[in-house]
DNA sequence: ATGCTACCCTGGCAGC
DNA sequence: TGCTGCCAGGGTAGCA
């Protein structure tokens, strides 16, 4: 499922093809995730417009549009199941692509998403110093390669939910899920269930959630269930998961069996041993 | 303010 | 072989 990692790495794969580039027509299918509704936002005011930039921002990938009529952003959330991939001219629709974007080198970028968890919103785009449109709620969150050891600390150290709640809340930290929430605790020798964690602890767990999506990223993501890169392949760091989906498997370090519980609505993965409270 | 649960949705899989 | 039912979870609405 797409994480942080994952984004970064549709990102970077679009950003190559994508920049410059004139985009022709925007086709949007009847179950397109639209925000605003359909019926509130005008998406063909993008066609003629050029496309100045790909960033992420947490789990959202933002298209920027430069037109004559102003500047857009093109906020895409893959939800579960999302995949953005980049085709040649008339390429094959697979079920669920919910939007096309045609280029005008013929290219199109391909919006499928078969359990429709996804987004696509469009915004006009802010000024100054604001990186991505806040109407449409990009979450506040720091982001966890660039967010200092200070700055950290200060979000965490007061709060009373779980440990791995509050990583997984998008307002505090954006861009850590499920997967890599489980990775990098695990990492840090920390109970997912762990309350109130000292400054040195958080610090630590920092530097795990560091290396764990440096690691990610530099792996092409987790490819779990649909996840594909821009040019359809999938990435590989599942390969390096050491808890998450390893339920009663042994611990790489101690051996002992890999526990799996229910944080937050989701599973958690950890070893009861060698993760403390 | 904070945290919990239910819900959205489909594909994959276990079990019969 | 084919059916049924369960499970996965990011984000958010609604509730305590």
């Amino acid at each position: 499922m797409p994480e942080l990692p994952e984004v970064e790495t549709v990102a970077r794969g679009l950003r190559a093809g994508m920049i410059g580039q004139r985009l022709q027509t925007v086709e949007l299918g009847p179950l397109a995730m639209l925000r605003p509704s359909r019926e509130a936002a005008d998406w063909t005011r993008l066609e003629g417009g050029t496309v100045t930039g790909v960033d992420r921002g947490g789990k959202y990938l933002v298209v920027s549009v430069r037109t004559l009529a102003g500047d857009w952003q093109i906020m895409m959330h893959l939800g579960m199941t999302g995949q953005l991939t980049l085709r040649s001219a008339g390429a094959v629709r697979p079920t669920h692509t919910h939007a096309v974007f045609v280029f005008g080198d013929g290219r199109e970028l391909h919006f499928r998403d078969p359990r429709r968890f996804g987004r696509l919103a469009l915004a006009p785009a802010p000024g100054g110093e604001q990186a991505f449109a806040p109407a449409l709620g990009v979450p506040a969150g720091a982001e966890p390669l660039t967010v200092d050891a200070a700055a950290f600390v200060a979000i965490f150290h007061d709060r009373q939910a779980p440990i791995k709640n509050a990583l997984m809340n998008q307002k505090l930290l954006r861009g850590l899920g499920n997967i890599y929430a489980d990775e990098s605790l695990f990492r840090a020798g920390i109970d997912p269930r762990a309350r109130a964690l000292s400054a040195p602890r958080l610090r630590k767990l920092r530097r795990a959630i560091r290396a764990v999506l440096r690691e990610a990223i530099a792996a092409g993501g987790s490819s779990i269930s649909d996840y594909v890169a821009s040019d359809g392949q999938p990435g590989w760091f599942h390969l390096r998961h050491r808890v998450y989906g390893k339920t009663g498997e042994p611990c790489q370090r101690c051996r002992r069996a890999i526990r799996r519980i229910v944080l937050a609505g989701r599973s958690a993965h950890f070893c009861p041993h060698c993760q403390r409270r």
